[in-house]
RNA sequence: GGCGAUAUAGCCAAGUGGUAAGGCACGAGUCUGCAAAACUCUGAUCCCCGGUUCGAAUCCGGGUGUCGCCUCCA
C-alpha cells in the first residue's frame, strides 16, 4: 500500500493549480467582540430535526467541512446557491468572533452513473465527450468553479483538499473498516456492511423493511444488503482511473473521499458538516455509516443542509433546457452578486424558485443598495449611537437565528431607508456586508459589450446638441442610437449607453 | 408505495399564540428640457373546513393544491 502506483493517469503533476491545501488570508478579518455584543447562534441541525443552540468543540475555533464540487461539468447557480449558503455560514460565524478552520474537497474522481451508461465513470464520459484526459477535464472545471466562487464573492475555505491527492489516505480508512469488521470483499468491490451499526439510517426516517430496495436498481446477489454501499471499486479493464491497491487496480467509492479527508483534516469529530439536500439520504448516511464504523463516532456535531433551487417552479435539469451558469447571468448583464442578493429572498432551507424577473428585482435591489449607502456616506445628520446599537442587535439576531437572511434584509432595508443621513449609517451598513458580500461599498459591475465607434459618435454628436439646448436634434439622435440597438440615459456622470 | 417540504398582497418572501417585516412591479408625487435614474408616499387578515384558546397566519384534526426525495445529483 506505500507503494501507491497511479496508472494510466497522464499528466497528473500537470493539475496544481491549486495546490491540496490554500491558506486564504482573509480569515485574518476578524470582527471583535464588544461587551454585550455576544449572543447565542441557532443552527438547525438536520441530525436532531431541530433548531439548536450552537456550541463549538472548541471555544474560539469552528471546523467545519462542506462537499464540494465535482469538477466534470459546470457548477450551475444552483450549486452556487448551496455556495452562498456556506459562505453566510463562514461570515456569520466570524461576524460572532470564531475563527474558522473550514475544509471542502474537490471530487476529481467520477462516480458511477446509472441513467443508462451503466456502469461508466462520470469523469470518464465527460473525458470522452470533449476529447480529453480526466485529469485535464478536472483542472478546466476546478478552475471554472474557483472563477465562480470568485465572482461571487464566496471565500475560498481555508482547506481545498482534491481526492486524486489522498486516494492513501482513503485506502488507509477501507482497510481500518475490513480490520474492524464493517467491510467486505465481492468479485466487484469492498462493500461497507450496514448490518454492523446499531442503526441506519441516521438521518432520515426511513423504515429500510418498507423500501421497495433495488426496484429500480438491479441488485448486486453479492450484497449482503441491497443499502450496503461501495467503499472500494474494484477497475474494469479498460477503465481509465485506477489506482494500485490490495485488491488490484480499483477506485475509491462515492463516500469515502470526504470521511478520509474530513477525519485528516478536522479530525474524528468536527463542529459542522454542511452539503445540499439531496446529499442527505445517501451521501451523509453514509459518511456516518463509515465514521461510526472506522471511530465509533458521527463526524460532525451539526448537520447542516442547504435547499434546492427551482426554476420557473420545478426542478433544473439538463433534459428541460433550464439549466442556468453564472456565465448566464454576465451574459445578460448582470453582476453575479445580484444573484447573491437574489438568494438573500429566501431562507437557505426553503426552496427558491428562480425566475429572470426574480433576478431584475434583485438587481435594481442591489443599485439601491449601493446608492443608499453612498447617501449615507455624504449624510450631515446626528444618529444616537443607541439607535445604531439596536439596529446592529437586531440584524445580529437574524443572522444568528439559523441565518435568516430575509429577516436580515428587512433591518439592511430600515437603515439604507433612514431618513436621517449619515456616515454613521454608512459605516453600520458596510459592517451588515462583511455577511452579506454584496460589495456595497463598490459602484455595480455592469457587463456591457463594448460600443461600436459608430454608435459612441453619436452620443457625442447628442452630446454637443444637448449643450446647445437643441432638444429635438437631441430626442431624435436618441431614437437613431436605439434604432441601431443601443440605449442611451443621461446620468449625473453623463451618456450611460447599454445594448439593448 | 414510502419519506419529506410547502401554501402569506400582482410576483418573490419574513413572521410559529396577542391584532401581518422587507424587496420587485403598479399607482401618486419631487426632481429633470423630455425619457431614465434617484428620492418620498401608497396595498394583504395569511388555501379550505372544523377544533383548542380571552385571543391563531402561528397549536390540533380533516381536506385540497404545489414541489422535492426514495437512482448520480448542491
Amino acid at each position: 500500500m506505500n507503494n501507491l502506483i497511479l496508472i494510466n493517469i497522464v499528466r497528473c503533476e500537470s493539475f496544481n493549480f491549486t495546490s491540496p491545501i490554500q491558506i486564504n488570508l482573509d480569515n485574518k478579518k476578524i470582527v471583535k467582540k464588544k461587551e454585550g455584543e455576544i449572543l447565542d447562534i441557532y443552527f438547525y441541525n438536520t441530525l436532531s430535526k431541530t433548531k439548536e443552540k450552537f456550541q463549538p468543540i472548541d471555544e474560539k475555533k469552528v471546523k467545519i467541512y462542506s462537499c464540494g464540487p465535482t469538477v466534470y461539468k459546470d457548477a450551475t447557480i444552483g450549486n452556487m446557491r448551496t455556495n452562498i449558503f456556506q459562505d453566510v455560514l463562514r461570515r456569520t460565524l466570524r461576524y460572532n468572533g470564531y475563527t474558522l478552520k473550514h475544509a471542502m474537497n474537490i471530487t476529481d474522481v467520477g462516480h458511477l452513473i446509472s441513467d443508462g451508461d451503466e456502469g461508466e465513470d462520470k469523469m470518464l464520459k465527460s473525458a470522452r465527450e470533449e476529447h480529453k484526459s480526466p485529469m485535464e477535464i478536472a483542472e478546466y472545471y476546478t478552475k471554472l468553479f474557483f472563477q465562480d466562487l470568485e465572482v461571487l464573492n464566496i471565500e475560498t475555505p481555508e482547506i481545498v483538499c482534491k481526492a486524486t491527492n489522498h486516494i492513501k489516505d482513503m485506502l488507509a480508512y477501507v482497510k481500518a473498516l475490513i480490520e474492524k469488521d464493517y467491510a467486505y470483499e465481492t468479485s466487484t468491490a469492498i462493500y461497507f456492511d450496514i448490518s454492523k451499526l446499531n442503526q441506519y439510517p441516521i438521518l432520515s426516517r426511513i423504515n429500510l423493511e418498507e423500501q421497495k430496495a433495488g426496484a429500480r436498481v438491479d441488485i448486486d446477489p453479492e450484497k449482503r444488503s441491497p443499502y450496503d454501499f461501495a467503499l472500494w471499486i474494484k477497475a474494469p479493464e479498460n477503465h481509465l482511473m485506477k489506482w494500485d491497491s490490495p485488491w488490484g487496480p480499483s477506485y475509491p467509492g462515492w463516500h469515502i473521499e470526504c470521511s478520509a479527508m474530513g477525519q485528516k483534516y478536522l479530525g474524528e469529530q468536527f463542529d459542522i458538516h454542511t452539503g445540499g439536500i439531496d446529499l442527505i439520504p445517501t451521501h451523509h448516511e453514509n459518511e456516518i455509516a463509515q465514521s461510526k464504523g472506522k471511530c465509533g463516532k458521527i463526524p460532525a456535531n451539526y448537520w447542516m443542509h442547504g435547499e434546492y433551487l427551482l426554476i420557473n417552479g420545478g426542478k433544473m435539469s439538463k433534459s428541460l433546457g433550464n439549466v442556468y451558469l453564472i456565465k448566464d447571468l454576465k451574459k445578460k448583464g448582470y453582476d453575479p452578486l445580484v444573484y447573491r442578493l437574489f438568494s438573500y429572498s429566501s431562507h437557505y432551507r426553503n426552496k427558491l424558485n428562480f425566475t429572470w424577473d426574480g433576478i431584475e428585482a434583485a438587481s435594481k435591489s442591489l443599485e439601491r443598495l449601493k446608492s443608499g449607502y453612498q447617501l449615507h456616506l455624504v449624510g450631515k445628520d446626528e444618529i444616537e449611537n443607541k439607535t445604531i446599537e439596536e439596529w446592529e442587535k437586531r440584524f445580529h439576531e437574524a443572522i444568528n437565528d439559523d441565518l435568516n437572511m430575509p429577516a436580515a434584509m428587512g433591518v439592511v432595508w430600515e437603515v439604507v431607508r433612514q431618513e436621517s443621513k449619515s456616515p454613521k449609517l454608512a459605516d453600520l451598513l458596510a459592517k451588515f456586508d462583511t455577511v452579506l458580500g454584496l460589495k456595497i461599498e463598490q459602484s455595480i459591475q455592469k457587463h456591457q459589450e463594448d460600443i461600436p465607434q459608430e454608435i459612441l459618435d453619436l452620443v457625442e454628436e447628442r452630446k454637443q446638441a444637448r449643450i446647445n439646448k437643441d432638444w429635438a436634434k437631441s430626442d431624435s439622435l436618441r431614437d437613431l442610437i436605439q434604432s441601431k440597438g443601443y440605449e442611451v440615459k443621461d446620468t449625473k456622470e453623463g451618456a450611460e449607453i447599454r445594448k439593448i
